[in-house]
DNA sequence: TCTGGGGTCCTAGGACCC
DNA sequence: TCTGGGGTCCTAGGACCC
């Protein structure tokens, strides 16, 4: 124990970062257990990328964020599972890893980041081996979720991220559990880290940091200066970077906020082309509503609507060209959360913004310029307690409502909707249907 | 009629994330 | 033929003010 305690002197209390493992297509295979060994895919909305695949598909060479239809060659020699997004079984299998969680380490210390990532604050086990509490984790989720995940342990969310990013890459040997709490374990595992894997470098700065800065690997990175990442990386992110690569804290845990959404958007590809301006104002109307709840659900009214709508354009030899954004935005004279108070500027928008004998193949809207909803004042009264409850909702809403396909209480929205999106491979909603649960023979 | 320097507020756009 | 959707944060630059 005096050991460990001296090992770890310089370096802060520890964090994690729990990871489920191809969340969706495991989703899809707790209910369909046969597919366990098997290759398996979830598609993106629209049938149009694959946004979600196993192992054993990826070993096949199905590439990730692909468009389908170019990997439908492997898919179908192979015989590929494929699968549908089914947002409403994902949300709800979410709550449930995610509840796993707060029952296992309390509330306070659990932060969701996202539908499979949640960071943990560790600050309480500073005595224990790391390593077999991720561990305990790992497998009590599973046993209760039957979701399998992968954990990465070390002082900094940047390092947790490294470290998972290990351990996902070599399930076997590290039975899905790096941790790094020493100085030479993060240098190792940095060293053996592409510097594109690094959380919050993308693309276009991989590219820059290879070719101009001759940086290759997260370790070359850590020995740039914040001052240098501050000018080339994109300001006080980079800087932050830096610090985090060197085990110093600069991304603290957001605790218990509600957070409450500065901008809301709900846009859709078309399942086919559009070139007629009824068909766009039907898709119009729908996304303002639905975005009209999203907007009443954290107790906000928008100053600001934009419209936007995208353009189909001809494919120039083989390549894929992005169509044109159009928009326009109105501000409004009252901040407002009403659907028909919104629906009216949004369509007047599409009138103006239509063009005649253009194809689009995309719409949506932006609301943004949110204020808290004076209408609902009495709302501030609510105990605090409440409000986390309500968060939580929230998150599997935005999921659930996503693919939702109920009646539309608004006439505008249309009823024929023949621009609504593909999802021919849709598996049962489970967990969120009674007449579509699962049934055990 | 001449015009500096510093501040704020806003928007557009770029980069990133899952 | 067919390439997702919903966010965040930051910076630069323009308009305006004193």
């Amino acid at each position: 124990m005096a050991i460990l305690k001296e090992i770890r002197k310089n370096l802060p209390y520890m964090k994690a970062i729990i990871d489920c493992n191809s969340f969706y297509c495991s989703c899809e295979r707790l209910f369909r257990p046969e597919l366990d060994d098997k290759p398996v895919v979830v598609l993106s909305n629209n049938d149009g990328c694959i946004v979600s695949r196993t192992d054993e598909a990826k070993l096949l060479g199905v590439a990730m964020a692909g468009p389908y239809f170019m990997a439908k060659p492997i898919i179908e020699k192979f015989g590929v599972s494929t699968f549908s997004s089914n947002y409403n079984l994902y949300g709800d299998l979410s709550w449930r890893v995610m509840e796993t969680l707060r029952v296992m380490l309390g509330e306070e210390n659990v932060e969701v980041y996202s539908v499979d990532e949640a960071f943990l604050d560790l600050k309480g086990f500073d005595n224990k081996n790391y390593f077999e509490v991720a561990l305990h984790i790992r497998e009590v989720v599973e046993l209760w979720t039957g979701i399998k995940v992968s954990i990465g342990v070390a002082p900094t969310k940047v390092l947790c991220k490294v470290a998972n990013h290990l351990a996902k890459k070599n399930k076997i040997a590290t039975q899905c559990v790096v941790v790094l709490d020493t100085k030479a374990t993060i240098n190792d595992a940095l060293q053996a880290t592409p510097v594109n894997e690094v959380w919050g470098v993308g693309r276009q700065y991989a590219e820059k940091l290879k070719e101009m800065n001759a940086v290759y690997t997260a370790y070359d990175l850590c020995k740039k200066s914040e001052a240098w990442a501050q000018k080339n990386l994109g300001g006080v992110i980079g800087a932050r970077l830096i610090k985090e690569l060197n085990g110093e804290p600069a991304n603290e845990m957001a605790k218990e906020q509600l957070t409450v959404k500065k901008m809301i958007a709900c846009t859709r590809m078309f399942g086919q082309t559009v070139n007629n301006i009824e068909d766009i104002k039907q898709a119009v109307a729908t996304y303002t509503s639905r975005a009209a709840e999203k907007l009443r659900r954290q107790k906000s009214a928008a100053t600001t609507l934009s419209v936007f709508v995208l353009t189909k354009e001809p494919t120039n030899a083989g390549h894929f060209r992005h169509g044109n954004t159009i928009s326009h935005y109105t501000v409004l004279p009252i901040a407002t959360c009403a659907t028909n108070e919104l629906i009216k500027p949004a369509l007047e928008i599409v009138d103006k913004i239509f063009v005649k004998g253009k194809r689009y193949k995309k719409a949506g809207v932006i609301l943004s310029g949110l204020v808290p909803d004076q209408t609902i004042q009495a709302n501030l009264f609510v105990p605090e307690k409440n409000n986390n409850k309500r968060k939580l909702m929230d998150m599997i809403d935005n999921v659930n409502f996503a693919m939702r396909n109920d009646i539309l209480k608004f006439a505008s929205s249309g009823t024929k909707r023949d621009w609504k999106m593909r999802v021919e491979m849709r598996s049962p909603r489970y967990t969120t249907r009674w007449n579509e649960m699962y049934v055990v023979k």
